[in-house]
DNA sequence: AACGACATGTAAATTGTTACATGATTTG
DNA sequence: CAAATCATGTAACAATTTACATGTCGTT
């Protein structure tokens, strides 16, 4: 929220749908949580809460403490989050589910994975086009193309697995 | 659980440690969880407890009700988990960050990502070694299958995110 | 005898989701 | 003027983690 705010005041409606549109490939907050979090950000003193001049709503800004706090959240080490993938505990517990059912979870995967790809190739294009402020476009450049490896990964692997499955399962 | 009992009776420490090694890589569960989960599944007549011959501890089987159980969930709907990646994270707000310490996460990324892949490769070799049961094997190999172009695709981009950081670093 | 691995559980705290309640503004 | 979108919040619930407390067994 405090990276998204250092990029432009907005509120937290709009906070919610940019995390959504902008970062919804490797990131997400729910409305349950923005509200209480800007609260509490507010009372920290690293947002300050502007009447919007235009429109409804409040207009939320980061403020100087906030962007110091910002660069020590990014500063800090992390872990990655322990996985939790439902269609490979599915295909990995294979032989109590239907082969058609598997299958068509495996063309599902496979779809979604084409039209994320085909997604990443356009916004691709459009970022390579505008070489945009040296930092904002290249940075959001490596992001956009971890999920075109992503999704490649993914439609290569569905692709394989359905070919698999279906090499052993007719003769068999 | 059920999945895992399926495959062979055991206590819930065992359960813990067959889900970390085998399932590690797509799935995980704590100890806070597996123990209250297995009395739930035991009042539910799902898993039973037989003492152990030889050893401590408890030993859960799975019981008929507790297969049908399984596949019933196995063969439920299911909706991907929204992601949360923080190294991704750290990279979009790049330019909050010191180029040292975000090129020694993408370092140690592909470092990690190299070698998730050379265990998985040693791992595909063992399973296609031995054609195995003709059920077990196979999904398993999938699963690893995935593994495999995931660990890929993250070090390929890793390998790309640093040459272009670097690219453009020096120069400008 | 000490250590590490095996084993079982509980409690507190945190975290996150979902549903609900409400209302303003814009657009067709 | 109806519908969709923008907007703010709370409350209940569900899920999960972490730390704690305890004890056994086999090995060195």
């Amino acid at each position: 929220m405090l990276g998204a705010l250092s990029v432009e005041p907005m509120t937290g409606y709009r906070l919610r749908t940019e995390i959504v549109e902008t970062l919804g490939h490797f990131w997400h907050e729910s409305f349950g949580q923005i509200y209480p979090a800007l609260a509490g950000l507010e009372r920290e003193g690293l947002v300050a809460r502007d009447a919007a001049s235009a429109g409804p709503g409040n207009l939320f800004r980061i403020t100087a403490a906030g962007r110091r706090r910002l660069r020590e959240l990014l500063a800090e080490p992390f872990q990655q989050p322990a996985p939790r993938d439902p269609l490979l505990l599915r295909v990995f517990f294979g032989h109590h589910v239907e082969p058609d059912r598997l299958r068509d979870w495996l063309a599902e995967a496979l779809a979604q994975a084409e039209t994320a790809c085909a997604r990443y190739e356009v916004l691709r294009a459009e970022i390579e086009r505008a070489p945009d402020v040296a930092t904002q476009g290249r940075f959001r450049l490596l992001t956009l193309l971890a999920g075109l490896h992503g999704a490649r990964a993914r439609a290569d692997w569905a692709r394989e697995a359905m070919d698999l499955l279906d090499g052993e399962g007719a003769p068999g």
